[in-house]
DNA sequence: CAGCATCCTAATAGATACTG
DNA sequence: CAGTATCTATTAGGATGCTG
């Protein structure tokens, strides 16, 4: 998928198994309905596996698959990337706000000029 | 941002600046909608940067910043992995699918069963 | 050429209530 | 506990027309 939600899924599901009500407590800001949706999506891509435990109260344990495992690594690379640069980010985006919210003050224009090529 | 535009627009930047009209050619299927607010999210980032040559008619390229470049490799490594993946991802979805298509044939659930722990 | 503005639709997220 | 169903609000995205 590519989303946020399935990011975190799988580099959750990257220390272990873990279940239904515990991944949603680990998430934190994840409607019930999105983990449903995020680990039906997983599940379906191959990602994740479900195992249901026929208990009662049922449970319910989610894994990675080995290829779900294959994609911790670049999942992780690019978290890394986004976690080391992400105050460099939020610097470049408050410029470029402060820049374009001075639409009104006029006198110059929003970008860099080039030499003629 | 993680779309799949923004992704394309930076690999393809990866190789070298590009004029607007020429991003767009290459991505095809891209809206010049599309294609401008990509564009602009990217410049708000930090990760690509905007030249206009004021001739006529106007030119405009797109450049990686050096954090766009930073951000070239755990890229790859992610596209490179969707990649040599993509085919195990396409059984898994079809599998998925003629699984769940027989939900109406029951005398069988959707998941694996697991002993009890 | 490189866009911005506007309109409109379809997909998505999120909240809430209910079930085996 | 682990969902499903339903409804609403927000967003993404495409089409079109206009400008410097």
């Amino acid at each position: 998928m590519g989303d946020k939600w399935s990011v975190l899924v799988v580099m959750l599901l990257g220390d272990g198994p873990r279940r239904f009500s515990d991944l949603k407590r680990a998430i934190e800001g994840i409607s019930q309905r999105m983990l449903t949706l995020t680990l039906r999506g997983l599940e379906r891509d191959g990602l994740v596996a479900r195992t249901v435990f026929p208990t009662n109260p049922p449970r319910v344990d989610y894994s990675l698959t080995s290829l779900g495992h294959t994609l911790i690594e670049p999942v992780r690379a690019l978290g890394a990337w986004a976690d080391e640069n992400r105050f460099e980010i939020q610097r470049a985006r408050e410029d470029f706000d402060r820049r374009t919210t001075a639409e009104l003050a006029p006198a110059s224009s929003r970008s860099a000029v080039g030499e003629g090529a």
